[in-house]
Order: structure tokens, then sequence, then C-alpha cells
DNA sequence: GCATGATGTAATCAATCAATTATAAAATCA
DNA sequence: TGATTTTATAATTGATTGATTACATCATGC
């Protein structure tokens, strides 16, 4: 007993909210089922919706959450920290998890529903003046930041460092994208 | 008359895959029916299935099509013309279709569909090898090649210099992301 | 302690979707 | 021409899905 049962509102929301995340990250929006998600937190379909009101409202909920994660990291980055010489050093501390890097591919994918879209837009424009607000970053280095970024967001998406065994030759490639110790040119 | 009326299958494939390109480049896998593929391709959604046998085969043969068009593409980048400095440059040459990007974005997000995600790995690890045989990039620049293609991918996906009225502070960012003409640092 | 509201489930609904089937019309070829 | 294959549609099916409803259970204030 003394499960989780009969929970305040708030915080059962959150939890649906990490079980959605999880599963978000990995379906993308139309390929998850509120089920799923119901399944992942350990309780009804049916009350998945009713706290929520729609599988929209939840995802964008979800979204959020990510968007707030990532911006809140890069807020973080320290003035100094920005050249171009040790990005790598820099990629290492903004590290994120990997279920709020695929919940943001994911949202950048679904702009075919008009919510999404315009959240996503958003987001990406507030992550970049974030950039230039707090460092003393060129337009041209936070660009080249924001791609690698999405690059190793991508890699990790495509579920990589998993499925190297599958793809052996994929090695270096994935090394140098990791960035996983690497020497400069 | 002679509309699209009775072609041989091999052509009929063709406009389908066209059509299917447009559509799934922009709702996804799971987010596109096979009835709207139909209705994009002018025939009937019994016919797609019978052509392409299910679903999943003709998205795989979309992704296939777009995953061909960009190492072409990528085949056809000269030696000499890698160096970073004029990576702009580069890039204007590059500049692939929105519809190929779509669906290679699409198709990154989609790993969650065993034969999908094969075959995305499958394609990174083409196009970094591409980049390194085919140019005297080092494995970095490859990497920020790779990147900021995805970036551009990215935001275009995101249906971005369309949507610039919605976001009018995103205008700087749209610049340096897709390059309208820039100054280096 | 008991009434009222919050928490939660189970059953169900209408809609949608991928896939199949039956059938027709046109091309091909003997 | 007539038989056969190919191209194509329309109708249908079984399964799935997001959303709703009815109902049960627990907490909380009075």
């Amino acid at each position: 007993m003394a499960e989780t049962t009969h929970l305040k509102r708030a915080k059962r929301q959150e939890l649906v909210l990490d079980a959605a995340m999880r599963v978000f990250a990995r379906g993308g929006y139309f390929g998850t089922t509120t089920t799923q998600v119901a399944e992942a937190a350990g309780i009804s379909q049916g009350y998945v919706l009713h706290l929520f009101g729609t599988k929209e409202a939840l995802f964008l909920a979800v979204l959020e959450r990510a968007g707030d994660a990532i911006v809140d990291q890069m807020r973080r980055i320290r003035l100094e920290e920005f050249d171009l010489e040790n990005f790598d050093a820099l990629y290492a501390r903004t590290a994120l998890d990997d279920t709020v890097m695929g919940v943001l591919l994911q949202g950048f994918a679904t702009c075919s529903v008009p919510s999404v879209g315009a959240y996503v837009r958003e987001l990406l424009s507030q992550m970049y003046a974030v950039l230039l607000e707090h460092t003393k970053a060129t337009p041209e280095q936070a660009r080249d930041y924001l791609a690698r970024g999405l690059l190793i967001n991508t890699v990790l998406a495509m579920g990589f460092p998993d499925h190297l065994d599958e793809h052996p030759w994929a090695t270096p490639l994935v090394d140098v994208m990791l960035g996983s110790d690497e020497t400069s040119a």
C-alpha cells in the first residue's frame, strides 16, 4: 500500500509530465497514444485526459517543460566561457537530459500542429536571444552553438550511442559528434 | 483528356512518391494518412497501398529518395571548396529542396519505427563518410558542416521564412541562420 | 460521522485509419 | 476480336484512438 494513490492534483500532474516526457521524446506527438502516457505514469488513460484536457495540451505542457529546461541551462553559460576555442568544454557543461533533447526534436518536427509550431518558433528565437544577451558571442558563434547542439540532439535521438553495434563504421562519426575526447585539427 | 489515367506502374509510383514527399515532409510518418497521400497524388487510397504494400514501405521509399538526393548533392562538393572561410558560399551551393530537407528531419524524428531508425543511422554515417572521402575536410569540419545543414533544415521545417510576420523579433535569427547576406566576425 | 468535493477507474463512443476485397475499365497481345 | 493482364476505384473491415460518461473511493471540513 501507501503507493502513489490519491495525490494532490498538481503533484499527479508533475508525475504525468515526467512520464509523458519520456514517451513523447521517443514517439513524438502523433506516434504516442494517451494510453502509453497513462501506462508510463501508472494511472488510467481517462485520468490523463482529465488532468490536461486534451492530448495537444499535454504535449504542449511537455514541450514547455523541455523549453524551460534548455533556456535555463543556457542562461547559466558564463560570458567568459564563450569562445570557439573550447566549444567542446562548453558543451560538456551544457549537456542536458536525453529526454529533454528528444522532446525538443519532436517539437521541431511537429510544426504541422499550429500551436506547436508557434511555440517552437518562439522558443528558438528565445534561445538565440538568450545566447546573445548572456554571452559575448557573435551572432555567428551563437548560430554555430545552436547548430552543434541540434546535431548532438539529433544523434542522440537517433539512438546512437546504443545502436553502435549495428553500425560499427559509425564509431568515428559518433565520437566526433558527441565529442567523446578529441584533439583539435 | 490525356490526363493521368492508366499510367505504367513505375511512372505512377514516381508520381505518388513526389506527392508523398511533400505531405510526409510536413506531417511526418504518424501525422500523415495514406488518404492524404492519395489525395495529393490524385488517386484512391487503396491504390496507394497497392502500389507500395504498406504505409511503412511507402515512407521508407520516400526517405530513401531524400537520402539519395542529399548524398548525391554532397558528392558534388569540390575538394577545394571546403574550407571554413567560405562555409556560407558553400551552403548557398548545397541548398536543397525544402521538401527533401523536411523528409529527412521527419525521418530523424521517427526512429521509434525500427526500419526507419536503422535507415537513418545508416544515412548519417554515409553522409559523414562522403564528406571525408570527397573533400579535404577534417572530422571537425565535417561535423560542423553537418551541424549547420541540420540547423538550416530545422529552421526551414519550422516554417520560418514564412511565419516571420508572427515572430518579428526572430528576423535577425533567421538572417544569420539562413545566411541571407552576412559579414564574418 | 457525515456530507461534499477531489481523486481515480472502467466502460464506452464516435471517428479515423491502414489494409483488404470486389469489381470495373483500360491496355496488351494472340 | 477476344482472352488476359494491368490499372484503378469504391466499399468495407477490424483495430485503434482521443475523448466522454458513469461510477467508485478516498480525503477533508464542519
